[in-house]
DNA sequence: TTGTAAGCGTTATCAG
DNA sequence: CTGATAACGCTTACAA
């Protein structure tokens, strides 16, 4: 644990000032080459780095990017993180992740937390129990960029990062209207965040604009875990008459949902055709495969990041539009397939 | 965009000194308690935050701790870092985490970052192609602890935690052994890193304690993903005779392995049971349900940072062991039950 | 219990 | 092209 080498040190050795070695290292032009590539010379073989920290405090800045998550461990988020930390990391930015766990307790300290290591941005999908953004107001004031993603809120001057989830439920449940589904219910989380507010609106304008009755008595809203999907089963299956399609608003509730309606006889998509949301490897193993929305998480993620770097860059020409959409798309499985099944069913039966 | 407060602000404001104003902050008992409440109120009251650029700049250390991850999208890493995460959250300390993509490159070049940032400690799960740990020397000999994860190296100030490996495979192995399997092979990744040779050895060890012969041709090398495990279940199918258990060293590549093999006609478990590995959500949809062994991903990020954090507080008694292995078990399902099957299968045909 | 002053390692400014 | 000097904001001997 010997003393670190500094640019003094360098000095001292080949006889030239400190600043000379700080130009001389960040490649500044008034430095002659060949002193130059004497200094790099004897930083590497010196075994010189850099102080990160005094750099920071001299040049305010820290190369650094915050994200807060709501949860780590969830398919889709770990795959916006990967494209996150690829572009960030090819832009020489680190990345210090913290996850709220869905409280707003946490979310709050994790927006002090980045704020204390003046992080250049930061990147928000913002807690189930959320109401305002206050605790991102010092930041946001502070003119560090904050942007959000896939769960965003309002601000003037924060550019928001989703898909359209009115448009996508829309698309779910009118898949499901024409697959002959009359009577569908939604599984839905907690409608304090945009995806899932805009998703029961899109599930809601799709029955009423196909002539369908909307039935607050079908919408189910819970955490969309694994064990909220079984228990959402179990309260479908005491619906009389039981209904004929779901549109779930993740694929891990979707699941679990399709294995406990299995487990009670109940055929999928026979009985009732199930979509799911998001397109995580588990829909393309469950039997049937699952109907889905892709939603494209690493693409949200280097997308996220690549419109901060550019309002970190003092880019002053604001992004046009405050709000940037992804697209997302419908991808048809067995999960929804009545018309298909109906007919092999027919066949079948003559 | 207004200039930051400073202890000096406040010291200035107060008609104190620097020094005193800083100790209050850090709660220093030499501090009247009254003027340290008068300091907080006005800290608050300002909208003062501490740089920590500048502290640590002087005290020499960052609160911040390094992740290498192969890849930040994968099931069982993103419950790793929720771990880590949150034992070191509770700690107050960051998390920078980046990814090497199973390259070595960016392996180095994290590194390089990771010591450049200075980070009081580093948390690090090797890639695919790593030989050696060099690039981590510089940092190990700096004093700052490194902990190994996963997939781990030998370093004598290193601890490294994983779970028995060999220990897993052997006993997976001899579950398809006792199920009536005397054909098994074993789909594992590359050979370099601990977790894949460890898996291969307590396959090997399980045949052979069971008299059945090792056969080089029953091993399949591949990188796990979900591509790989179709492609080698065509390999598999193209084998005479078919052998009738396939032990896989992930999930991912096991159920994408069922799914091809199911696709060709191959019955699971009856013509071939398949034993999986680590228990992702996966495991428990694909149909037959996966046999696989439980690894408590969650639990060793807690770990690794409860025991990064005991070194990084310079606590020289050393841990006694230089490896810590976490707890793992064989779940049976579906996937491997012959001999259940079998007798199913009797019943129905009587 | 409080204060003075030096210094952590950089970089920006100004001068040569 | 190179150098002297003064910050950046905090902590910590040492002094009072």
């Amino acid at each position: 644990m010997e003393k670190d080498i500094t640019i003094y040190d360098i000095a001292r050795e080949l006889d030239l000032s400190p600043t000379t070695i700080s130009r001389a290292l960040n490649d500044h032009p008034a430095v002659n080459k060949k002193t130059k590539q004497r200094i790099s010379d004897a930083a590497a073989q010196m075994g010189y780095r850099s102080n990160l920290f005094a750099s920071n405090l001299r040049t305010q800045r820290t190369n650094t990017i915050g994200v807060i998550v709501p949860r780590l461990n969830s398919p889709f988020m770990s795959s916006v993180l990967a494209g996150m930390e690829k572009v960030a990391n090819d832009a020489g930015y680190n990345l210090i992740i913290s996850q709220s766990l869905e409280t707003l307790q946490k979310e709050v300290a994790n927006a002090k937390t980045m704020f204390d290591s003046r992080v250049d941005g930061l990147l928000v999908s913002l807690s189930y129990e959320t109401e305002n953004i206050d605790h991102f107001l010092n930041i946001i004031n502070k003119g560090i960029p904050v942007i959000f993603y896939d769960r965003v809120a309002e601000h003037r001057n924060c550019t928001s990062i989703v898909i359209d989830n009115l448009q996508a439920a829309y698309q779910a449940t009118s898949h499901l209207i024409e697959q002959g589904c009359t009577n569908i219910v939604n599984i839905t989380g907690n409608l304090k965040r945009n995806v899932y507010s805009d998703r029961l609106k899109g599930y809601k304008y799709a029955l009423i604009d196909h002539n369908l009755a909307y039935n607050d008595a079908n919408v189910i809203i819970n955490n969309l875990s694994e064990e909220a999907g079984e228990e959402a089963a179990k309260k479908i299956l005491k619906m009389d008459p039981l209904p004929d399609g779901i549109f779930v608003s993740n694929d891990t509730c979707a699941v679990s949902c399709i294995k406990t309606l299995k487990q009670a006889g109940v055929s999928v998509p026979r009985d009732i055709a199930v979509v799911g949301f998001n397109n995580d490897a588990i829909s393309r193993v469950v039997e049937p495969n699952l109907t889905t929305i892709n939603y494209p998480g690493q693409e949200m993620g280097e997308v996220a990041v690549r419109v901060l770097l550019l309002q970190m860059g003092g880019n002053t020409e604001r992004i046009p539009s405050n709000t940037i959409n992804l697209r997302s798309e419908l991808i048809i499985r067995d999960s929804s397939l009545r018309s298909k099944i109906s007919t092999k069913k027919k066949a079948i039966l003559i």
